[in-house]
DNA sequence: AATGAATGAGGTTTCATTCAT
DNA sequence: GATGAATGAAACCTCATTCAT
């Protein structure tokens, strides 16, 4: 069945995941994946042509997903602070469903070993966000004095510092930090 | 002499720093290290055990840097706005003046290769810029429903983003940047 | 049905024949077979054994037939000359229009995986040829300076080193070529 | 020093020259290279880049020997049957003094793994042959109904065959093999 | 009987580390 | 002290063979 042989490969990206937020690209070899996934080192080579197809294969199948998460359901209509807060919610959520997932993007973001494919993944929902934050500006709801790639890079950054604080366990999670967060993020964006 | 074994180290350090920097420390094999810096590869295990205490050498010596330059100067009878501004003017310059350094911090926090001593020295950074928020919040200028290491964890975050994106030439840095991100930075701290 | 599998059998034969004339028995994998016969990897193995068992098959199966097509109809009776016209005649037609087969003799002669049973094919052939020699000596039609063998080489090489410059593009079969051939051929070996 | 480096690269050349002619490129593993030479598996990727450039550097260093040993002294004013003799004598002499390196010459000709630097070897010892034959035929001294191509192919496949079959012990050598052999080898050029 | 996914032994190659010079 | 040639363990990857379907 087309299913098995699916719930191998599956098997195979989740644990390349695992390993690879873990320990990185270079820090992991093929066998130990293998064993995590329960399968023989050359079965991993059946379903991917080497380690760097591997890489590829997770990056983009977990930026694809949080790029889904983020853009669906999108509240075209809404005020720009609940545009805000609906992808704000979403990328919390994605990161507390996906920890490693979340952890793999961020230590493996723009390395050398990613493809073309991989990289326009990422630059898609950039470019969703761009539009969000102009949207905002011309309705004076989102500071002017930034362009929208370095707002984003803020407020990405700043969840992204958090949630691997979190991750090291040097801060418990709690309602009320992601509310502060929530918060403390919008300030730092909106027009005063 | 001393001070000739004490260039031959340094060019070490600052070859190891800017080959792991771009390449992290799994991608990055000694010999590399070696002919950038001028030497013979054994030459490396005159001045350090291995390539992890070589890693480590270098990691210490500019989280210390980094410690340093925010550290220093620091004007204690001054506001907390003041202050702030101190604070990310030193760590703006450093960014600036240690591009590699900076870079190669940022991607080998936390990595399991490095010692325990190495770990230390952020946290003394760290936990005097908690202190800095603590007093902060008591003068109520900055927000208290935030810990200060989600408050650190949110400022440095945002900085962290901001500069690896101009890094890449995703962002040209101007100085009105620089003054915009420093404005969002504090209105994300500050209390309202 | 024992046709449909011996369908298979040959297919499987006929394929292994071309790939390991192309690229030689270890630079030859069983998939690649079991894909140009169109049959499953596994199919092979019900078949043969294991893969030395396969190139044993075919070295046997095309030595056999060079055998064949060489001994039969062999004018006993004729003169030297015309038994010798008949020989070479034979070799050149089972040459061109086994030319894969023909290839791949002599590439895996005396190979050490070709078994005792195909090594002794070939010298089922070489016998014959020798005892005709014989007979050409006896006759004094033959170069008495020279052993059967050696003769034998002489022919066998040179038509070989032939063929293989025709299959490579590097001469362009006429002919005349394989006129001139054959009384050269036999001016090398007939008695003076 | 230079020689003993050198003295290490000829030693892996050495070994590999063996091991190749004994059981082809592809049946040949680098460990066993390194074994037979006395050296650590990757002391031979210090000297060559892969097996591949390996192979290559056996194979240009040993034509490239052959091609010196006939072109060498090359009696330029003499009979072309002297000339004949001088290029046959040199081509025995190689054979029998490199015994492994023919034979690894004959079983690697034109293999796909050789490069064009190769493959121009070999070709510029063939242009000298033909030049010879070019020059016999214009002197009525060799048969004119065959190309210079066909009688190199003729004669030189018939000794690389008498070669195998002297190697593999199912011929003896003796001088009047050898004297037979140069006779009849004319017999099977020359003019009539 | 036929398949082809799966395996792991073994191949090629890299690289942290050593050591003779 | 300094070197870089040398090493072999361990990395990536291939492929002959098996076996569940």
């Amino acid at each position: 069945m087309s299913s098995s042989s699916n719930t191998k490969r599956d098997k195979i990206i989740e644990s390349a995941l695992t390993l690879f937020a873990e320990r990185g690209y270079h820090g992991t070899n093929v066998p130990d994946i293998a064993k995590m996934a329960n399968v023989g080192t050359g079965t991993i080579y059946r379903y991917f042509k080497n380690k760097e197809t591997l890489v590829n294969a997770v990056y983009q199948k977990f930026t694809k997903k949080l790029t889904e998460t983020i853009l669906s359901d999108f509240p075209s209509i809404s005020s720009t602070y609940d545009q805000y807060l609906h992808i704000m919610n979403r990328l919390i959520s994605f990161a507390k469903e996906n920890k490693k997932a979340f952890s793999f993007i961020e230590t493996h973001n723009h390395a050398d070993y990613l493809d073309e494919s991989s990289k326009l993944i990422i630059n898609e929902l950039e470019a969703f966000l761009c539009a969000f934050i102009k949207e905002g500006v011309s309705q004076s709801k989102i500071r002017s004095n930034l362009t929208g790639v370095v707002l984003i890079a803020i407020v990405y950054g700043a969840f992204v510092a958090l949630f691997k604080r979190i991750e090291a366990g040097a801060i418990q999670e709690t309602p009320e930090i992601i509310e502060g967060f929530l918060e403390s993020s919008w300030d730092a964006i909106k027009s005063s």
